[in-house]
DNA sequence: GCTCTTCAGTTCTTATTTGGAACTTATGGC
DNA sequence: GCCATAAGTTCCAAATAAGAACTGAAGAGC
């Protein structure tokens, strides 16, 4: 079974992750929630391949989690920007952010 | 870069993704909040194939989120049970239920 | 005893997705 | 003319997942 087709799951939960459950995509989130919009800063900030961000950024548009706009027209440039249907996926960023405070402290240089 | 290499990454959210950011992991918790605790109801519920319902039950053993313990030594036989780490991961997946729920309604039949 | 069923996996081969790096297109600056 | 920047796309190799069949231990029914 592909991911995709949670899309029409009957639980709510599993419908959400057919569309954001994936590493890349949440990291863009938090990204755009920490001020950024534009491809090379997702590219830089997450690590994730030009392709995979190219390819995340599409889905979230056409789920109209983020919107594409020019803010540049010669040369054209785009920035995404969370929509409110977007903005309001922030409890779940946070929630992940607190649990992973609390459960998973980062491993100082001298454990590695 | 691979997704396991976010898990000493300074950011919270990346931490935990790298452990839990997962389509079928975050379904498998779901489950586990559900009451659902055997390896074949995982595959049914989930649908994923039974090698990665392994495999992420190991993972998420290691990380003890989850406790695996045998409720029957003639057959062997086990269940996988939230420990207080995994159960309070409980506001993200209410998190993403409630965002699924108001912005991802079930398509019906005739739509499809 | 023999066959069927359940549970908790493992193994196998094939298909899909990712990773990594280079290339493109349009423009601006020096 | 040459280099840089932004926002992608293209290519191939490597990693991961899909799907189905197989294993092993035991119990239930006949």
């Amino acid at each position: 079974m592909k991911w995709t087709d949670l899309d029409d799951n009957w639980c709510p939960v599993a419908r959400t992750l057919s569309l954001v459950g994936d590493r890349w995509t949440l990291l863009i989130l938090r990204d755009c929630f920490l001020g950024m919009s534009r491809f090379d800063q997702f590219v830089s900030s997450t690590g994730a391949t030009r392709h995979l961000i190219s390819d995340r950024l599409k889905r979230l548009v056409e789920a109209d989690i983020l919107e594409k706009r020019a803010y540049s027209e010669r040369p054209k440039r785009f920035e995404y920007v969370l929509t409110e249907k977007g903005q309001e996926f922030a409890p779940a960023l946070i929630a992940f952010r607190d649990w992973g405070k609390k459960h998973l402290p980062v491993r100082r240089a001298t454990q590695r």
